[in-house]
DNA sequence: AGCCTAAGTCATCAGGCGATGACATCGACT
DNA sequence: AGTCGATGTCATCGCCTGATGACTTAGGCT
């Protein structure tokens, strides 16, 4: 834009678009986010989406693959692993995948895709973690606890709720902890 | 609609509107719950809803204020209350209010109004409870176990959380109950 | 220098949304 | 019976969305 040496450059401009998605992905949602906000965001007309993703699903699928690592990354339970999920969520919204735990998209491709990636990078690891510590239903552990942590970072975002706004990282963190834990077998378990 | 000694009926139809409006607005949250449609299901025309209430969001109020009871009611930790909420939920979908824990409505009123009975009916007695059980900080942890119910209950009904779809109210809400719990100061708590 | 394709701009489309007001009709009342 | 307000129907408005294609322009190439 103010760089009179590259005013046209198919790189720069698809990255930028992709950047801007993602942090207006991560903020509101795939449904709220709109093409004409991420082409204003990204300093780029809007129609650039469809010459270079094809449209705004293709590039929602675009984003997480960017930020999607090779293989499958530690469960929730890894307090290191929770440290980095909180931070992030802190710093940049929820991010784009954890919206889909709560809603469906409206466009089905968007939709599977976050489907899967939601189980291959939360999901998945939490269920393992659970059944090898021997806990009863991993499964549907796992599954309820990616929708608490979930509903709690949105939640942080949306703005009802101010004392868990006012959160900080580490003390979100540390509570989260607390409530993951709660699904892993304990000697002083009050129900199971 | 059939009943041919009542073909105009003004209490009727608003009343249908009511209705199909919970509903609607229970299974779908209060973006994506079109006039249009709580008038096909409510089997009246959607401009009815403009005239008997004024606009969507007083629609939305409306059917806040009807499910409203009159004092506060008692806290998540209460396992009667917990079972009733998921039994709720189960059977009808999350339900209007908790949807506004984690997106912000369109409408600012529909927003105000959500925010206020959100906190009336469930973050201040979970506040209240704990402070009681002398946790620090209740204010936040009643809204970090308030959006991670939310989060539960919606998930549960996204279509993208399987087996948390697959648990009936009874697992629901003891595994809930388990995860609430962490919340309180307990002797073998490992964090605090 | 001139050309030609990649890159970017712009106007516009179709569809869905909430809202609105003109119109039709019912039915209680005098 | 006739009137008139209450009730219900319908067409349409204005807005926003994602998408599309015609058009313009830049800039590397021979």
């Amino acid at each position: 834009m103010t760089d009179p040496t590259r005013r046209r450059d198919a790189g720069r401009t698809r990255a930028a678009l992709l950047n801007a998605a993602a942090e207006l992905f991560a903020e509101r949602g795939f449904a709220h986010a709109t093409i004409r906000d991420i082409g204003e965001r990204a300093g780029v007309d809007s129609a650039m989406i469809a010459r270079y993703f094809g449209g705004k699903a293709q590039l929602y699928v675009a984003v997480l693959q960017k930020e999607q690592g090779t293989g499958e990354p530690p469960d929730l339970l890894d307090g290191e692993r929770l440290r980095h999920v909180v931070e992030r969520a802190v710093r940049q919204g929820a991010g784009p995948l954890y919206h889909s735990a709560l809603h469906a998209h409206d466009d089905p491709r968007a939709d599977e895709f976050s489907r899967r990636e939601l189980h291959r990078r939360i999901v998945t690891p939490l269920a393992r973690r659970l059944a090898a510590d021997g806990a009863d239903r991993p499964q549907a552990r796992a599954e309820l606890l990616t929708a608490a942590v979930v509903g709690v970072l949105i939640g942080r975002s949306s703005g009802t709720l101010p004392a868990l706004t006012a959160l900080d990282a580490d003390e979100l963190a540390g509570l989260l902890a607390q409530v993951l834990s709660a699904m892993e077998p304990r000697e002083c378990s009050r129900r199971f």
